[in-house]
RNA sequence: GGGCCGAUAGCUCAGUCAGGGAGAGCGACGGCCUCUUAAGCCGUCGGUCGGGGGUUCAAAUCCCCCUCGGCCCGCCA
């Protein structure tokens, strides 16, 4: 078999993708090449998730690279049952809420059918299924990912399984066969497929008969497992046609395979040792077709905790644009699918500044090794789509972060340009480039509430100083109504003004971190006032307003 | 119980596929900027490469055993 964990890493390739890449053309397919992904919408679609477009996404360019066609599929498996009521679910405008939020009760009585047999919690869309599917495209639009996604509910009602559906049935004495290798519970009654009850409208597991003939399946609404739980079927016996039903994951993900021609599909660590072995062999076995040039990437966590739509640990890509570029959300995908990675909101800015230096090294600006050049050579153009001519400007994500502390524009393009991160002559498009960072940065120092969160008081806050500094700060107000000095100048003449007023150093910058910031330490002073309004500073430091 | 992936500096990670110099960023420490004050620059320190054994002239890298984190071997993805 192919080990899905070796696909990638057996020829020398900076960036992995290129590997991928490599081992697909090595079998010579047509065009478009089909890569495929896919989820159930069983919830609020988190950044894991997100592996299943942007692995794709990056074969998928790695091959259009190499003059391919390209086709980029996303399965949403929508015929899978509700299985078990998720802690979270979100609207379509991404508000996160509880089950408390929605009719539980009415959600709960539709456990054990189909995604998209159950009435949307929210009423906006057709279905459960579709709301979720809804999200999850939304999330590939957010990212710039171009994907056709594909319900499989569709795939089974419009007749596109049909082949393959029957082609299971006809064989299942073959699928019990391979399944057995597999499966223990793999035994003798064994048939795959599950029936829609025709009363209850619950999956079952019970095939009594199989009439290929006529295209129906017999069935026996029996109680099935889900966890520890037990679904309850309502016992009646029934028949569906071929379309009323599903195929279990392990011959549903071959028959989609073979549906629709995939020729390589990524996925999570949890399929590399269960479904892929099972499928890879159904594909040759069962379906006469060799299966997808498969490639696996490890989970993430979030801050050390597995992400769980159900348990309801998610950061959903919303959530993460609030603070992160596109492009740094795109580069984080760009890494070593094979290691588990933490995603931890409070040490963001890391990510950011490796992206920063990632985009360097593509423009040559900084140095690196060989394999390092060579992936940024690859990789960042399909994480940016068309890489500028030059370089594009970049603030400092913990700088950009300072900035937030005023929304005054000119304020901030003051500072930038005063700490040396904007070149003087720069004209309004690279400032408003590079100030996007800075309502992204801001939102994430307020979220993590972290050392950068701090905002310019804009009412004077009611501090009382002893003698000696309320002198020292009316010296520094009339110095600076007098001399309307740089940022160095200024920073100079506070530890002059501190030293004749015979106040410590310390306490005056304390003094003026209270007066401007409420806080007792904060930025560089005199940088921090120079740009702003003399006016304002002035009256501050005087007190009066 | 069987199997798979991962573990490299305080932190985040590259390097492991094809054996030969242990690396980057951040942090820490020191220095520069008339200046202890969260931004800039220069420098220094910092690692039994998870542990043990083996192969080899040579092992982070190959083999075996073990520990830990996660996953699979039921369902679901």
């Amino acid at each position: 078999m192919t080990d899905p964990y070796e696909v990638g890493t057996g020829t020398r390739r900076a960036f992995w993708a290129d590997a991928v890449a490599d081992e697909v053309l090595a079998r010579d397919p047509t065009d478009p090449v089909v890569v495929k992904g896919g989820v159930s919408p069983s919830g609020v679609p988190h950044l894991g998730h997100v592996n299943e477009v942007m692995r794709g996404h990056y074969v998928a360019e790695a091959l259009r690279d190499r003059g391919r066609e390209v086709r980029q599929v996303f399965t949403t498996d929508d015929r899978d049952r509700l299985r078990a009521l998720p802690r979270t679910l979100a609207d379509l405008e991404w508000n996160v809420v509880g089950l408390e939020a929605v009719d539980a009760g009415a959600l709960g009585r539709n456990l054990g059918r189909p995604y998209t047999d159950v009435p949307d919690p929210f009423g906006c869309c057709d279905s459960y299924g579709a709301h979720f599917t809804a999200l999850l495209e939304r999330t590939a639009d957010a990212l710039d990912v171009p994907i056709d996604v594909v319900s499989t509910t569709d795939l089974y009602d419009s007749g596109q399984f049909d082949a393959q559906v029957h082609h299971v049935l006809e064989h299942r004495e073959r699928v019990r066969a391979v399944l057995a290798r597999f499966q223990d519970t793999v035994d003798d009654d064994y048939v795959p497929f599950f029936a829609r009850c025709e009363v209850c409208g619950h999956l079952t597991e019970t095939i009594t008969d199989v009439d290929l003939e006529a295209g129906t399946v017999a069935y026996v609404c029996e109680d099935v497992a889900a966890g520890e739980d037990v679904i309850e079927g309502c016992g009646h016996a029934g028949t569906a046609t071929l379309r009323e039903g599903k195929l279990p994951w392990r011959l549903e993900w071959p028959a989609q395979w073979a549906a629709l021609g995939v020729d390589v599909e990524p996925f999570g660590k949890d399929h590399a040792e269960g479904s892929w072995p099972s499928g890879e062999t159904i594909a040759r076995e069962v379906f006469d077709r060799a299966p997808p040039v498969p490639m696996v990437y490890e989970w993430f966590t979030l801050a050390g905790e597995a992400l769980s739509s159900s348990s309801g640990t998610v950061i959903t890509v919303d959530e993460v644009l609030e603070f992160l570029e596109v492009a740094v959300v795109r580069y984080f995908f760009t890494k070593n699918p094979s290691k588990q990675r933490d995603f931890d909101v409070d040490s963001i800015d890391r990510l950011v500044e490796e992206f920063d230096r990632f985009e360097a090294v593509y423009y040559g600006d900084r140095e690196a090794d060989e394999m390092a050049a060579e992936r940024a050579d690859r990789a960042y153009p399909m994480v940016v789509g068309e890489p500028a001519d030059d370089r594009p400007v970049r603030i400092p994500y913990a700088f950009a972060a300072v900035l937030g502390m005023t929304d005054n524009r000119e304020l901030r393009v003051e500072m930038a340009r005063r700490s040396g991160h904007i070149s003087p002559d720069a004209d309004e498009a690279t400032l408003d480039a590079a100030l996007e960072r800075v309502p992204r940065a801001r939102a994430w120092a307020e979220r993590t509430d972290n050392e950068f969160n701090y905002r310019l008081a804009e009412a004077r806050p009611d501090v009382a100083f002893d003698a000696a500094t309320a002198a020292a700060l009316e010296a520094l107000a009339d110095f600076v109504e007098r001399a309307d000095p740089d940022a160095e100048t200024l920073q100079g003449e506070i530890y002059e003004t501190a030293k004749r007023h015979d106040v410590p150093v310390g306490d005056l910058f304390e003094a003026g971190y209270r007066l401007f910031l409420e806080e007792t330490e904060g930025p560089r002073l005199g940088p921090f006032l120079a740009p702003m309004d003399t006016e304002f500073v002035v009256r501050r430091l005087r007190r009066a307003g």
